[in-house]
DNA sequence: GTGAAAGCGCTAACAT
DNA sequence: ATGTTAGCGCTTTCAC
């Protein structure tokens, strides 16, 4: 545990100043060229390694982004990590990474924490039970930009990177319904949350255009886990008549769902043509391949990393552009190419 | 952008030292319980935060635990890192993460940047290239606790958390023996690495220890993704005799694998039996479901954070513990499980 | 129980 | 192109 190396031993030793020194290693333009290797050059052979803390204490910056997310170990997340963590390290920012675990307690105590770190820089997925943005207050009177991926909080106008749900999801409906469907049932997240509530939306604009009816038996909501899967596929089976069209608002969901209704006899898609959203690499190992919304986590990372150093760099001068929205797709697969006979009449009378 | 509070503003509202602040701020014993109450009344007042830069700078601790990780996009991985930022959360620590993408030159270079960062800790798992442990030599020379999972380094005795590859291969092969497979074929990855080289190993030893013969034509050497699973099966397809038993390396690869078979007209178990590795969310959507080696990703993750920790505060005082084997087992589901004409005579003549 | 003084290692002004 | 000076905000002796 010998005694670290600062810039003065180097200083010292090359007989020039701690603060050629600095610049040196800065690589400062005003420094002769041969100087700066000579410091280079003692540097790495002294042992050196800079202080980062003395230099952020400095210069009040610290080159690090903190990330709150509500859980790391799911597909999607996983995949914005990865997209995060790639442009902020060829940047040369850190990624401090914290989960809320779905609840509004860790994420405020994450805030706080993020906050006495002095991220230079915010993004945040918040949790199911995040009703309002209060704890990021210190961001925004601080000035520190705070960016939302993915779920955003209403109302505010915060910036955020999205995709269009409303969209995605009419167009998914909108898909079963040319498939044939004329019962359609949804299965939804928390709609307190934006992106379940956008989909349940975009789900109910689609049925309106095609002269569906809407009623609450339409919409499960449930917290779309692999057990809510089943649990809302039992609840299907029970319906008379049973629905020959379901869209659910994650991959993982409908995967589960799909198995229970398969076990049950149900044929898919024939009986029944499903969708899901996220476009996870289950949906094309379940049988059948599963119809999805494909949902760009790793290129949402990618982004919300970028727009958030262009504006830490001044790069993009007026306040961050408000929203940010991605493409979204369909990926039609067999989960819902109905054979032959299911090219019914249109359903309008 | 108001002026950052400081202690020293606290103590001049106060009317007392800056010492006393800072002693109030950290629950230091010396301080009348009065005392305290009225700085932390300040301190919430004015809006004051804590610089944990000033702070470190001066205690040279960071409370930061650094992790260098091949991917974060995979399932096995992000379950670890969820299990690393709970504890680390709950203990007070952030974490730094960063990917090395699978290659030496970017996790040399990760490695640098957690060392110039002064985190208290590393915890690594290697990428596929990495053939040496040089760029780690700052950390053990520095004595800065240095922790590898799952992906270890061979031959150095670091401390290292790990599941006992080779026997978890063995169980698994032994139990494609016990099914009745005669002709085993095991797709393997990357050979440098040392969980597949164990999982090799174990499976070496399984058919010895049942007296079938390992040929190099028994192993196919892949990278594992999904890609590879297909390009395996078609290989497999043409070789004659058809083995009866596959053993692969990872989930992921087992997968598409079985598709690829099942469009070959394969019928999985009956003619050829598979066991995967890691126990992915996957296995439970293949049909068949796939028998696999369950792998605690997600308490991994955990332990190594706790032992890392533990270390830091001084409870492990000797080195830490060599390696620390996690338990590991194997989970039949229907990809191995024979129907009636399976109960074929033993092998042993 | 509280305070004064010094310094962690770096960099930004301001010289020269 | 290089040096001098000062200070970022905190904690830690040591003193009282």
């Amino acid at each position: 545990m010998d005694k670290e190396i600062t810039i003065y031993d180097i200083a010292r030793e090359l007989s020039i100043s701690p603060t050629t020194v600095s610049r040196g290693l800065n690589n400062h333009p005003a420094v002769k060229k041969d100087t700066r290797q000579k410091i280079f050059d003692a540097a790495s052979q002294m042992g050196y390694r800079t202080n980062a803390f003395a230099s952020n204490l400095r210069k009040k910056r610290t080159n690090t982004i903190g990330v709150i997310v509500p859980r790391l170990n799911s597909s999607f997340q996983s995949s914005v990590m990865a997209g995060m963590e790639k442009v902020a390290n060829e940047a040369g920012y850190n990624l401090i990474i914290s989960q809320s675990l779905e609840t509004v307690q860790k994420e405020i105590a994450n805030a706080k924490t993020m906050f006495d770190n002095r991220v230079d820089g915010l993004l945040v997925s918040i949790a199911y039970d995040t009703e309002n943005t209060d704890h990021f207050e210190p961001f925004f009177s601080k000035g520190i930009p705070l960016l939302f991926y993915d779920r955003v909080p209403e109302h505010k106008n915060c910036t955020s990177i999205v995709i269009d749900n409303i969209k995605a999801a009419y167009t998914a409906t909108t898909h079963l319904v040319e498939q044939g469907c004329t019962n359609i049932i949804h299965i939804s997240g928390n709609l307190k949350v934006n992106v379940y509530k956008d989909r349940l939306k975009g789900f109910k604009y689609a049925l309106m255009d095609n002269d569906i009816p809407f009623t609450k038996a339409s919409v499960i909501t449930t917290d779309l886990s692999e057990e809510a899967g089943i649990k809302a596929a039992q609840q299907i089976l029970k319906m008379s008549p049973l629905p020959d069209g379901i869209f659910v608002s994650n991959d993982n969901c409908a995967v589960s769902c799909i198995k229970t209704l398969k076990q049950a006899g149900i044929s898919i898609p024939d009986d029944m043509a499903i969708v899901g959203f996220n476009n996870d690499p289950i949906t094309r190992i379940i049988e059948p391949n599963l119809t999805t919304i494909d949902y760009p986590g790793y290129e949402m990372g990618e982004v919300a990393v970028r727009s958030l150093i262009n504006y830490l760099d001044g790069a993009s001068d007026v306040t961050i552009t408000n929203t940010i929205t991605l493409r979204s797709e369909l990926v039609v697969r067999e989960s819902t190419r109905k054979t032959a006979k299911a090219e019914k009449p249109s359903i309008a009378s």
